[in-house]
RNA sequence: GCCCUGAUAGUGUAGCCAGGUCAAUCAUCAUGGGCUUUCGCCCCGUGGACCCGGGUUCGAAUCCCGGUCAGGGCACCA
């Protein structure tokens, strides 16, 4: 079939600088503190992408060094999310199992006095760090800093009352190198470790380290991170540890659909929208269920690629490929909305057979039988008038006799195929009730979009309840839709 | 306040490092037509951009300087 061309024209990734085929190990970094979304998948992608590319080996690395952070449910959401988007790993591993190492490395710089503890509250750090001030804690010696470490794994020290620094430079111009905090305690049960530690790793300290403890050789992160890659790098050089290829870009994101806890919780509890995977959210579950799939976030990763500018990816490139992917692969199926009554005066009966899907006669068709009226949609009523004809499609043509505002009679008008005819969908009196979700940008402007989501009651042709939740179908002349189903109720989302 | 990035059609992106072949690529989008028992897909055509100012050069999207705007960082988050 000439008709799918698409393949040609799909954009590759470049290659990887200083990639050897075998020897590429890269990796996927999630902090289990939330539910994966759509900038977990482009970095996953790209990471995976190259893993692949070059033969070589992906970590699955859940960092979960802030106990106060991590659940474990988001462990399982994320393997699940990756799952989908058919990113496949080799390994897995949780950071927080490596606590040893951590502790054996900073016990290495304790004992050189490359550290120091730090008593100032923590407003005073920050200040003292814009300022590029030092404090009095600085010049403390090495024998008591062995000291103070057992005390604090004892329990000698409080929560928020002492850090561990790095010994750096408090004037150096990247703000991340004045003397860095690499462990501060956290009195949290961690849900792999339980009460087992707390003093724990920053991110910082425990990346450069867990990075090279992996034999990472590519680090393919996003630009948030560009400025501690200097401390990461102090770190590894600490211990004479040799440096990954560091590949940044930008993070994305798509227009109106922040991916940030800090605005999507307060609209969950406000109930403005219904969860995680609400269809208005960029998050993996909740474009799943917008009926988006993941080879259409895998060529929008593409088509983006690795580029250092600030992407606001308008819906528009998302959805543009996903329907011309999902086209092949989802049936067609009739559903109105505002049903008007159509009565055929002469009405014999009739069975129209309609094809499931029009490029592919092997997927069959299934029979409807008609009688003496079906419901067409109100859309589609406002534009007929006495003595029109039009076709109810696949079936047979009409003519208008008369029409009032509830329902219009039609005659029996032959049904031979005509080219230039109105040809509308329809369904017959056993249609099923359907519930339309019809999503929109979550924000405008940075202000909740009340208008992000319209429910519409349809009828659907009874055909829609065998229907597995999860099958991507299209309404026809309505769009591509996702299929949920609530008990009897039939549910669809639509895409856009 | 300081530091680091970046700026190409409505949106995203290629080109920039190694200046000419760039009247600037591709996708999305918009629009016209074809195909079609869908307003979907597919096919053909069309439209639309180098942030601003200066400099270097025979020649600048590309190099240099200044500005503007945007993003990130300066966390006991990652």
């Amino acid at each position: 079939m000439l008709k799918r061309s698409r393949e040609k024209r799909t954009k590759e990734l470049p290659a990887l600088q200083n990639a050897i085929e075998g020897q590429v190990v890269t990796r996927l970094p999630p902090e289990p503190s939330g539910y994966p979304h759509i900038g977990h998948a482009y970095a996953g992608y790209i990471n995976w992408f190259y893993a692949r590319k070059y033969k070589g080996h992906l970590i699955l690395r859940f960092e979960d060094t802030n106990p106060r952070n991590v659940q474990s449910e988001y462990y399982e959401a994320f393997k699940k999310g990756y799952r989908w988007m058919e990113i496949d790993w080799d390994e897995e591993l949780n950071v927080s199992d490596d606590m040893p190492y951590f502790y054996d490395h900073a016990k290495q710089l304790l004992g050189r006095g490359d550290v120091y503890f730090c008593a100032c509250p923590a407003e005073e750090i920050s200040e003292n760090r814009r300022k590029g001030r030092v404090c009095p804690h600085r010049q403390s010696n090495k024998e008591n800093n062995q000291q103070i470490w057992d005390d604090i794994i004892d329990g000698k020290y409080e929560e928020g009352q002492i850090v561990c620094r790095l010994r750096i430079d408090m004037s150096h111009s990247n703000a991340v190198m004045r003397d860095p905090n690499i462990f501060r305690i956290i009195d949290y049960s961690h849900p792999i470790q339980g009460d087992r530690y707390r003093l724990w790793p920053t991110y910082d300290f425990a990346n450069a380290l867990e990075d090279y403890r992996n034999q990472i050789s590519h680090v393919l992160r996003s630009n948030e991170f560009a400025s501690r890659g200097e401390l990461q790098a102090y770190i590894r050089d600490l211990f004479g540890y040799p440096q990954p290829v560091i590949q940044e870009w930008s993070r994305f994101s798509l227009e109106g659909s922040p991916v940030s806890k800090r605005k999507i919780r307060p609209l969950i509890e406000s109930k403005k929208i219904s969860g995680w995977d609400d269809i208005r959210l960029p998050t993996l579950s909740g474009l799943r269920r917008r009926g988006i799939i993941p080879e259409a976030i895998r060529e929008m990763t593409r088509e983006v690629g690795l580029s250092v500018a600030q992407p606001i990816v308008d819906w528009s490139l998302l959805l543009g490929i996903n329907r011309k992917l999902v086209d092949a692969i989802a049936n067609r199926y009739y559903c109105v909305t505002e049903p008007i009554l159509v009565e055929i005066s002469d009405g014999k009966q009739f069975s129209a057979e309609i094809p499931y899907h029009p490029d592919f006669s092997d997927r069959g068709a299934r029979q409807i039988t008609i009688k003496d009226h079906v419901h067409i949609d109100g859309q589609d009523a406002k534009q007929l008038s006495k003595g029109d004809i039009f076709r109810l499609k696949h079936a047979f043509n009409l003519q208008v006799e008369k029409k009032t505002a509830k329902s219009i009679k039609c005659v029996f008008a032959g049904d031979v195929l005509e080219q230039a005819e109105l040809k509308i969908q329809w369904v017959t009196s056993d249609s099923i009730p359907v519930q339309l979700f019809v999503p929109d940008v979550l924000f405008i402007k940075d202000k909740f979009n009340p208008k992000s989501l319209q429910i519409i009651e349809g009828f659907g042709e009874r055909t829609l309840m065998v229907l597995k939740s999860g099958t991507i179908v299209q309404l026809e002349r309505k769009g591509f839709g996702y299929v949920e189903r609530d008990g009897e109720k039939v549910k669809i989302n639509l895409t856009e």
